[in-house]
Formats: structure tokens, C-alpha cells, sequence
DNA sequence: AATGGTCACAACCGCCAGTTC
DNA sequence: GGAACTGGCGGTTGTGACCAT
């Protein structure tokens, strides 16, 4: 593997290589992306690979410009998740982390004036609510740990929506609160749905 | 037309967590 | 238990396009 490493390609990807990678994919299913320079002779990295596939060739990845819809989710669910672009953009349809994120960082983030800096490591402490966790198991719930730090990066944003919202989330923001973990799954149990969805997405 | 600055975005890097042996 | 491997994530960089001078 190392040899493929070493001789590894870099830059842009091109028709001939984009097709290879296509190829392949459709005939083995994505996984295994260490093995596809072994099999097709790419002269790309594993990682390379599936970076290329996930946030270029995957067919229901969209092209262009966010629609204003889009980009109002994006900073509705920036505030809330702070920099998890992965979550993000895993509720916005066609939509990878990496566009959610150079779409963050080129037009938004100035456009709303954030500091970068001050994203960063918000750390606040979540407690794990019994009988509040919906359907669904988290990593808080199999860890049956009664407190556990869930989200390293939840911005001032959110400490404000919260205070705004204090039927949902406690108000004792200063270093933890309670909070339910499927908020982390943005609302679609049963629980958020009815209540902080509502209240959150009418902001 | 040439040059320099800025912007947008694709791709890479480093780190971490999960899995396998 | 722990080392090696693999995949995923967020941050950062590199490059081409565009614009102003």
C-alpha cells in the first residue's frame, strides 16, 4: 500500500480518472476505498478516492449555486451545530459537507460577520435525560453514562436560542444543561419534532 | 495586453474513532 | 489488550477564474 502512497497523484482530477473511479464504484459499491488504486491502477489515494466520489461523482450531489431556502437552513443549523458540517449537510438534500462548509466559509461567514475564533470550543456539558431520549439509539444512550460531554463546539448562538426557548432547554447555560440527545439527530423524533422543531425552526 | 489582488471551490492533511486481527 | 488498518471529519491550502488597475 505504501508504494501507492508514495506514487500517489495529487491535484485536480481528471475525465480519464473521474471515470475509472466511477467504474468502479458502480461494479464493487463504496467501501473499501484502499483497495480501488490497488484494483484500477489510480495513481489516487484511498482516502483521495473517496473524497472525490462522495463530494464530485456521487449522482445525487448538487451542482451550483444554494437556493435561499438552503442557505437559510445552513445558518439555522450552523447556529444550532456549530461547525459539524457532516450533520449539516446530512439535512440538506444533495448537498455534501465539504459544499456546506466552502459555503460557509466564503459567503456566509462574512455575510453574518462571524469570528471564527469564537466557534471554536464552546464546551458545555449535556446530561442524559431518561425517558426523554426518543426512538433511535445514541452513543449517550449505549454509553448509559449520566453525564457525558456531547458537543464540543455548541456556539453562543445556540446558548441564545436556548434562553430563548427555556421550555426545551434548561437555563442554567453557564456550563451544562440538560438537553435531550436527540436534538443531535436535529428534530426528527417524535419528541423534537413537536416541540422544539416547531419552535425552533419559526425563529 | 499585462499584472496583481481577490474570490470560490476542489482537494489535501492531520487527527480521531471504530473495526479487525 | 493493543497494534494496524480503514473510514470519516473538520481545518487548511492550492489553483483557476475573475476583476480592477
Amino acid at each position: 500500500m505504501e508504494a501507492y502512497e508514495n506514487e500517489s497523484k495529487k491535484g485536480f482530477w481528471n475525465a480519464e480518472e473521474d471515470s475509472v473511479l466511477t467504474n468502479y464504484v458502480k461494479k464493487h459499491g463504496t467501501g473499501k476505498w484502499n483497495r480501488i488504486p490497488k484494483v484500477t491502477g489510480l495513481k489516487r489515494s484511498g482516502k483521495s478516492c473517496r473524497l472525490r466520489w462522495m463530494n464530485y461523482l456521487t449522482p445525487d450531489v448538487k451542482r451550483g449555486d444554494f437556493s435561499e431556502e438552503e442557505e437559510d437552513l445552513v445558518v439555522r443549523l450552523h447556529s444550532l451545530l456549530g461547525n459539524r458540517w457532516s450533520l449539516i449537510a446530512g439535512r440538506i438534500p444533495g448537498r455534501t459537507d465539504n459544499q456546506v462548509k466552502n459555503f460557509w466559509n466564503t459567503h456566509l461567514s462574512k455575510k453574518l460577520g462571524v469570528d471564527k475564533k469564537r466557534k471554536r470550543k464552546a464546551c458545555v456539558t449535556a446530561k442524559y435525560i431518561p425517558g426523554v431520549e426518543a426512538e433511535g439509539a445514541s452513543s449517550m444512550e449505549r454509553s448509559g453514562e449520566g453525564e457525558k460531554l456531547v458537543h464540543e463546539s455548541w456556539s453562543d448562538d445556540l446558548m441564545e436560542l436556548g434562553n430563548m426557548h427555556e421550555g426545551i432547554m434548561r437555563d442554567d447555560f453557564g456550563c451544562s444543561f440538560s438537553f435531550p440527545n436527540s436534538v443531535f439527530d436535529l428534530c426528527t423524533s417524535p419528541y423534537c419534532t413537536q416541540s422544539f422543531h416547531h419552535s425552533f425552526f419559526a425563529l
